[in-house]
DNA sequence: ACAATTAAAGAAAACTATTTTCAAGTTAAA
DNA sequence: TTTAACTTGAAAATAGTTTTCTTTAATTGT
């Protein structure tokens, strides 16, 4: 199914209203892309208002941001491959085959929610930052981790603990001019929304990079980024959602070095020397 | 090329401000899904009015379902591209796009040059191993990390240090029963090298994994993996030979626990579980 | 059980976006 | 040179969307 569709029809906690809409819209997706908000309305028997909101609850911009994004989720499903489970004695070939189109509907279902009036936000504030303090637990921990790494390289002062009592105290000393990232899948992770919290305390603004639905992180977040949802069942091991996540820490670091390119190409080319350079020093 | 533009380039009869909307489009079909007529009227210098007339000629009911249209025409369109290096000031949605296909060719070309019998042979040797010692400097210490977090879950005995002295201390005291595994995009990284020519001296099986060239790495490896070589030019941040690295891990894993599913599933669950049910007594 | 608070939903107002109309300018043909 | 057809943009008209305001329903605490 698609993906949008899968988010909508997986959401549990729904009002009345809300769900007649979902229950239309799963059942009528391909005829949304020629329908207003009013006859969409007139068809559902629910207030146009009600579904602007119904939209904005699946974090799209509006109504009209929701009805592109749903077509072209909608085309995009005709040539890619649905996420397939890996399941027992699976044979080598098979489990090859469905992590290659996990791993890449993952990325491109991601890439179609992208909502591009955060993102450049995000951009903007994380070059402005006077520091920034990346927070997350395991795999998200891993991405994290990432990103410090590319920080590091373009000279951005920043923090990166998969220890919680560090990230903790890394928040407890931010200051208004610096970012908080916060990275969880499910966007429920106490110890990372702990540790947002605490940034958002210290005044500082706050980014969440959660999977596409309504969670606890999202909802503390100043800037929220999205990675697509994946169907129930999909998650062992983290896999395609931490591949998403990290397509989403590449499309934020690239616009940040794009947008500065003279500043920061120089700093990448010279960290890359500098590492070769000081091992040649010890005899290679 | 997606089918709309190639209607629209091919047109012959334009009047001069049409030449120039067309001409707009089809270098900058992507972002044309976000904006308004008004932008776009600003953006090419031409009336709204004009463009509702443009669309009309295209046989469009207008400019929202022209917009519409090329975007679900654009989103069916994106099959494998060829790889795209950012540049200086690239408009956001054109990094985005570059991004995107630059991951898809990346996991898609890994995916292509996978060779199944040493593949098997890997997960194996994994499968068996007393001890699995994984080596990786910078962004390959990352994918290291990403390994030895999967292994720790399913109860595998593991190790993985980003610092160079400590890769060898392990390495120092593996033994015939263990395995080494080794992982850089060049093939070349000197820490890595001599953790794994280390851990051969020590006896015990080594796996490499680079990109797919000739390289000291997999020359010294019992077993070779390999990701997708990137074109010159494209290795800025490492960002698409990590992915690659990861989807490898991801295979490798998933064969290991396919192949022991009743005895590692259980284990994942566990660990799983186990997370939860720990941070509950601490009272969320 | 009842008041107080919170959430849900629609009507209408405000706002935004798109299309049509109209008038002016331009080109091509008679 | 005049006329007709075409192109274009400004502004009016229309259509579409979102916000605000208000009512009603549901939930919670006393």
């Amino acid at each position: 199914m698609s993906h949008i569709l899968t988010i909508i029809t997986e959401q549990k906690k729904l009002s009345p209203k809300e769900r007649v809409i979902a229950h239309y819209i799963t059942n009528n997706a391909q005829r949304i892309a020629h329908m207003s908000i009013v006859e969409l309305a007139r068809e559902t028997g629910v207030s146009a208002a009600t579904i602007t909101r119904f939209c904005r609850t699946f974090h799209f911009a509006g109504y009209p941001d929701f009805r592109m994004k749903l077509s072209s989720d909608l085309a995009q499903n005709h040539t890619a491959k649905s996420y397939q489970d890996i399941v027992e004695g699976n044979r080598l070939d098979k489990i090859v085959e469905a992590i290659e189109s996990n791993h890449i509907r993952s990325i491109s279902d991601t890439t179609r929610i992208i909502d591009f009036h955060q993102l450049s936000k995000a951009i903007h504030i994380l070059l402005d930052a006077n520091h920034i303090a990346l927070f997350g637990m395991a795999t998200s921990g891993i991405v994290a981790q990432d990103f410090f790494q590319k920080l590091v390289r373009i000279g951005k002062s920043c923090s990166a603990y998969s220890d919680s009592h560090m990230q903790i105290t890394s928040a407890a000393v931010l200051s208004e001019q610096d970012v908080a990232v916060a990275i969880s899948y499910s966007g429920e992770t106490p110890e990372t929304i702990d540790a947002l919290n605490c940034a958002k305390e210290r005044g500082c603004t706050t980014i969440s990079l959660t999977k596409f639905s309504s969670s606890t992180l999202s909802r503390i977040a100043d800037i929220t980024l999205f990675t697509s949802s994946l169907e129930e069942g999909m998650r062992r091991g983290d896999m395609a959602s931490r591949i998403a996540q990290l397509h989403m820490i590449d499309i934020l670091f690239t616009g940040m070095v794009s947008e500065r390119f003279s500043e920061y190409v120089p700093n990448l080319e010279q960290s890359y020397n500098m590492v070769k350079k000081y091992r040649k020093d010890k005899g290679r």
